[in-house]
DNA sequence: GTCCATAATTGAACGTGTTCAATTTTTTTG
DNA sequence: CAAAAAAATTGAACACGTTCAATTATGGAC
């Protein structure tokens, strides 16, 4: 299966074609029947390349996860400063995503739904959310931190970042210019609380915080997405979430 | 129209099934034709009462935020600290959803899509989200605080408490006690976060973050939730969105 | 070349949310 | 009360995501 290259090229057909229209016209306004037609096969065929409308979706967001790591990690290698690694890791996420609303929209559709296979939270996007925290980790760099603080500062930042693309979701500004002020400011206001982050009277809430959230285990062990992004650099993958698994 | 007895009968019954059924079955799986017949009413008819699915979820949540408004209030005019009160606007909300996981997880699907009548931030759920906000305000209650921070405070605990109702969404633990001990922890951290804004050292990170947040008009002014509280407390209201509105 | 297994492709059919013209019931008007 | 207007109700029809049994193409074995 997908053996061959007539093979490849029609599921990268309708993948283009797809995104396409989904950006050109929305993801609920894209019909299935549209994209097949536009892709020049049948309908059953795009369901032969993808499991359903949102898959598709799933995979843009695979593509964009694979593009941040090449990005920032380009912007890590010319950065001289923790500040300009931590602008490195949002700015390429944003730039990646920044025309992308209607697609990423279509993204956080189901997000909140603990049932549903493309849920935020959800045991299927576990290695998309530890690639990305791994790559706050790397971001950090060679950054001063005790272990403590170490295991717990990605996760704070990946969350910001999720925030981030929250905003950008609603952004209708040119250009995404209010998105990427905040962004901005975002960073200025982390590297601040790194430092503040010194002062004893501040590390005593700090600790308190970070115990509530590994108390409620909102704070994955390191270990898990360390060793993720090892594999994901040792083995190239590309083609995971292929086969057609039936359940819901 | 909606003139009759009747009429107020036949809608109550349509939710009232509707919703038992999301319960039991959850929101996916309950077919507007099943609520349609276990009400003994047509398809049709439910569709003349509710715009959509969805739709019915948005009533529900309507009356999340008046019973909220009741129990809150409730618990304020027994509460003799700060922290109880706070634990009355939080708790209280966990006590309303708290056995409604599924119908809370269908309110929080297209939460992501600005163009979706039910988006958590778009326009037509801005008067749900303003006298949440005033809620939050009321707990305060004489709290001393500045002006500056009287008006952002509230939006935090909002945004705290939006956080934990996602958390709730995925807390499969007995009787939700794993989100009952984080919002214990997220009110008592909250506590401790008021009084250490009262610290000099920690007001100046405190206002850059403020600034940030107001510069991307993440605070919507106080004037506004001010006033739709005050409003729902004079005129009762109770059917607003009613009329089918044509568009998307 | 022929044959076979497997990959790829097709389109009809199904389920479900939603719409709507038509019909029945209720309320208002005279 | 009768007639007209408005409200309530109906179910057929439509659109679209999805499934699947059937069909065609492809690549390898001999």
């Amino acid at each position: 299966m997908f053996n061959t290259d007539r093979s490849e090229a029609s599921r990268k057909r309708i993948l283009q074609t797809a995104l396409g229209l989904f950006r050109k016209q929305g993801f609920t306004r894209t019909t299935m029947r549209d994209v097949a037609s536009e892709a020049g096969v049948s309908l059953g065929a795009a369901y032969y390349y993808f499991r359903s409308k949102e898959d598709i979706v799933g995979a843009y967001y695979e593509y964009v996860q694979k593009e941040h790591r090449l990005r920032a990690r380009k912007g890590f290698r010319s950065a001289r400063t923790l500040k300009q690694r931590l602008e490195a890791v949002f700015f390429s996420k944003m730039d990646i995503i920044g025309r992308d609303q209607r697609l990423m929209s279509a993204l956080f559709r189901y997000g909140g739904d603990p049932d549903h296979p493309l849920c935020w939270f959800g045991p299927e996007t576990e290695r998309q959310r530890d690639l990305s925290m791994a790559l706050f980790d790397e971001a950090l760099g060679i950054a001063r931190l005790s272990d403590e603080m170490r295991n717990v500062i990605p996760i704070l930042l990946w969350a910001m970042h999720m925030g981030l693309m929250l905003y950008l979701l609603f952004d209708r500004s040119p250009e995404q210019c209010r998105t990427h002020m905040l962004t901005k400011r975002s960073v200025e206001l982390s590297l601040f609380g790194l430092k503040f982050l010194r002062v004893p009277l501040v590390r005593v809430p700090v600790r308190k915080v970070f115990a509530a959230l590994k108390e409620a285990e909102l704070i994955p062990p390191a270990s898990r997405w360390r060793e993720a992004i090892a594999q994901e650099d040792t083995e190239p993958t590309g083609l995971e979430n292929h086969r057609k698994g039936r359940e819901r």
